[in-house]
DNA sequence: ATAGGCCCTG
DNA sequence: CAGGGCCTAT
């Protein structure tokens, strides 16, 4: 039981949000099991992810305008691959040390699920 | 009054 | 990422 959160434990929240964009404080309590919470750590993590996700759709906008520019208009149109920016962007940031193995199927899957579901929210 | 979200800053 | 303001829902 430590304290406060660790550098590590910022690597596995955002290996998190590979899976959960909103996760609840009873999903963390349980993910972080071997930390000592109270409402200072719990808005912590809560404000990390916020910050995760922040930074998460700010990616996705530069790739959608970039997209647009380019002259796409419909996400069919859309490739998402392990070489693209928005990947590199992404696994830069949540993944740096490639802790998580993605698959080339997986992550165009979800990745553009995503980006679908950003651009057409309602 | 507290929790959780978003936005904007530094 | 952390801080702080502001808003909504509980």
């Amino acid at each position: 039981m430590q304290e406060g959160l660790s550098p590590n434990h910022l690597k596995k929240a955002k290996l998190m949000f590979f899976y959960t964009r909103y996760p609840s404080s009873n999903m963390l309590k349980t993910y972080f099991s071997d930390v000592k919470f109270n409402r200072c750590i719990t808005s912590q993590l809560i404000k990390w992810f916020s910050n995760f996700r922040e930074f998460y759709y700010i990616q996705m906008e530069k790739y959608a305008r970039q997209a647009i520019n380019d002259g796409v208009t419909s996400t069919e149109e859309l490739s998402i691959t392990r070489d693209c920016e928005l990947y590199r962007a992404l696994n830069m940031h949540y993944n740096k040390a490639n802790d998580f193995e993605i698959s080339s199927e997986l992550t165009v899957m979800t990745l553009t699920k995503r980006f679908q579901a950003r651009e057409t929210p309602r």
